[in-house]
DNA sequence: AGTTGGACCTGACTGC
DNA sequence: TGCAGTCAGGTCCAAC
């Protein structure tokens, strides 16, 4: 159960909640709003009004942009554009009107259905935030994002294009939202892997090669964390919309797994802390620097004795 | 302008 | 037992 636990939504665990919302509550209306802790809601720039805003509007479709739901509220002048950012530790959850409050429930949507979508997050970080249009290029909190990682904007020709102008850790460059949208740390992590680059590699030093990699390695973490409901680790546990876990921790080749085994080579997974944030790479299958034609050489005729 | 580190926020955990 | 310190990380902001 979420109550006092937290969570590390990236795309693939926003994208599990937008498919199972898009199915439980789309229709709905909504016809009242109760707001708990008012930090949590925006509209505009504004704090206030957030209530009069989305009350007595339905819920028309919900997407996804990076790690943001974004629901469309129509109306009958402008339509209402609702972005939920869960932050790290958000939860939202659909249950029956009358069931027991849960902890950290800032925001609850009352559905004229007799259910409530609920809006939990333990450290606060999140957000809903009511923009008074339908266009999302007018709304900055979306517009500022990079290309979707599993759309076609993200080709080769960008992902070149942006490496070389950046001169800081790959990390950081894949987990800038107005680069790409949607990684998070333990993604970026796991990207880099079945990349096999160093994350903390310079941006722009990575060769064609291992950009071609990199290219073909977003979106296939992704997806595959996707088909498994995104991940849950033991103590800071993301859920779906009605609490259960997802299944991806089981199969994380470098998150969270310092010290244990590579799975393709054995190594034991380095970890070191860059920017107040964790970072997991084999050494092995990920060297931090290129190897010299040299060195190679002097490697594998030690390799051979 | 690009890069970096701190702050926000709370609960779980560690060490004295 | 209690308390201080640390860690987790998405995002924003100040400083260099």
């Amino acid at each position: 159960m979420p109550n006092g636990d937290t969570t590390m939504p990236e795309l693939p665990e926003s994208e599990t909640i937008r498919r199972q919302l898009e199915a439980a509550v789309v229709g709905a209306r909504i016809t009242g709003v109760t707001v708990n802790l008012p930090r949590t809601v925006r509209v505009h720039s504004r704090p206030d009004e957030f209530i009069a805003v989305v009350k007595g509007r339905r819920i028309e479709r919900i997407d996804r942009r990076g790690k943001a739901l974004i629901f469309t509220l129509p109306g009958p002048k402008t339509p209402v554009t609702l972005i939920i950012r869960l932050g790290m530790s958000g939860v939202l959850l659909v249950r029956e009107r009358g069931a027991p409050r849960d902890d950290y429930d800032h925001v609850v949507f009352a559905l004229d259905d007799g259910r409530e979508l609920r809006f939990l997050d333990v450290r606060q970080l999140g957000e809903a935030a009511a923009w008074p249009t339908g266009d999302w290029s007018q709304i900055p909190d979306l517009a500022k994002y990079g290309p979707e990682p599993l759309g076609e904007e993200l080709t080769l020709e960008y992902l070149t294009d942006l490496l070389s102008r950046r001169s800081t850790r790959l990390k950081a460059v894949l987990m800038d939202q107005e680069s790409i949208a949607g990684i998070g740390n333990i993604y970026g992590d796991e990207i880099c892997f079945e990349a096999r680059v160093n994350p903390e590699r310079p941006a722009n030093s990575l060769t064609r090669p291992e950009r071609e990699r990199l290219l073909a390695a977003i979106p296939a973490v992704l997806r595959k964390a996707i088909e498994h409901c995104g991940t849950s680790r033991e103590d800071e546990t993301y859920t779906d919309i009605y609490g259960n876990l997802g299944e991806f921790q089981n199969m994380l080749a470098v998150y969270g797994r310092e010290g244990e085994p590579c799975r393709v080579c054995g190594t034991p997974i380095k970890r070191s802390v860059w920017q107040n944030r964790s970072l997991h790479y084999c050494p092995k299958c990920q060297p931090r620097r290129r190897m010299t034609p040299k060195k190679k050489a002097t490697r594998a005729s030690a390799a051979k004795k």
